[in-house]
DNA sequence: ACCATCAGTTAACGACGTTCAGTCAAAAGG
DNA sequence: CCTTTTGACTGAACGTCGTTAACTGATGGT
């Protein structure tokens, strides 16, 4: 029973629990211009897990809707949900190395440089939290699978910091028993750590802790001190 | 979302249809021990969390399966899953306080212990790794609301860290310009964010890393020499 | 023998991710 | 101009999920 092909008006169905901004009637794209509506789509993705805070609260059919699209419709771009969310937050997340390297740059030491590293990648994830968590706490989708690992920001951000590592040792300004690669990794560790706990402050606003900066101040002080020679 | 949250086709393959082990014909509790059943839920949770891995591939109806009883009675001991899992997981993650006092115990330093209560709450994260991950990347479920945050494995920690480090402090041993409670959450954090990232690494194997035992001993060194006066 | 209560059950609701079989207009071919 | 192809999308449905409402039947006190 088709009710597009009965003349009654368009149903202006009440906004529903859930969706936002229903944008009834989307266009449909001209013949070459099908792409256009996966941008939309990962607009609309991004938008509601911004409202919502993770992706299991984020539903295809409310996607669908706030695009003015029907919800197989996403399934005409994206495998399944998992890469349609992945894809979401790291078209946001790439700006994260170039963000770290924008830090260093200019600094004239290996150590203020690591800092201004890791200051950087800290101040991103709590800044991009809804996108950090879907980053790193999901495993990368399996319709993914042979995506390039050297892209994604995670490991571009353990290279740079596994480089600066490297130079530090080389100026003398670092320990000399020092791994550059398990030192990196135990420093971007002690970031994501950083990130998660007040991540989880945030969420649990009932759990006792000192202020976000205080906490971030003694970590990085800690760590530039274990780290010099 | 994680991981075989949804039904999709290869979560099911294994057994015919849900979970294993039917048990047939549960025999209904006498009228004084309802409390039975709530005991062999948690174990039967315990046990699926286990197998899958995250509480959302872990369905309410294969618990109840598992033990042998209709969905709707789990509602008879547990408010709904959040709490389900939150108390499933809390009832093995209590063991963490006192792991940690056992590490620490004997120490002659405080340095020396507050080392051995990092590796203790590493080591006990990477153990009970669905635990903790119920625990501390989930907020406490609305239904518990009220109930008393000291008690939390995770507080606890967090106390025994402090006091540590301040007794540190008192002795000389640490430097003195540390806050106690800042640093407490600093060291939190960097055992954390180990923990996770060994974590994520087993998820995701094919991300390259140093070998787990080197990011742990890197990681307790540097704080070591962070810390000292 | 009665009957309240405990310890469950059956059936159903609405929402979810996803699939399949169409539909319908724009482009291409004649 | 008319047909055919095809790209972009829709409608209906499947099976699963968490959860609720309404009911049932054994247990134990009186």
């Amino acid at each position: 029973m088709a009710r597009s092909t009965t003349s009654t008006p368009a149903a202006r169905r009440s906004v529903a629990p859930g969706a936002g901004a229903p944008e009834r009637h989307r266009p449909r794209a001209r013949k070459g211009e099908g792409d256009r509506l996966r941008e939309e789509i990962l607009d609309a993705a991004e938008a509601l897990l911004g409202q919502k805070g993770n992706p299991e609260a984020v539903s295809m059919r409310a996607i669908a809707k706030k695009v003015g699209v029907s919800p197989p419709a996403i399934y005409l771009h994206f495998a399944d949900k998992d890469e349609l969310f992945f894809e979401c937050c790291h078209r946001r997340f790439v700006e994260m190395a170039e963000h770290m390297e924008d830090a260093a740059r200019g600094q004239q030491s290996a150590l203020a440089a690591l800092e201004m590293m890791g200051r950087a990648y800290i101040e991103f994830g709590l800044e991009r939290a809804e996108q950090y968590e879907v980053m790193f706490l999901h495993p990368i989708p399996e319709s993914l699978e042979g995506l390039p690992l050297e892209e994604l920001p995670g490991t571009q951000a353990l290279v740079m910091t596994a480089d600066a590592v490297a130079a530090g040792i080389a100026s003398g300004e670092l320990r000399d028993d020092l791994d550059p690669r398990a030192t990196a990794v135990a420093l971007w560790s002690a970031c994501h750590g950083v990130v998660m706990v007040l991540l989880s402050k945030r969420r649990n606003p009932s759990f006792p802790m000192p202020e976000e900066q205080a906490v971030i101040d003694h970590t990085v002080a800690m760590i530039r001190r274990g780290l010099e020679a």
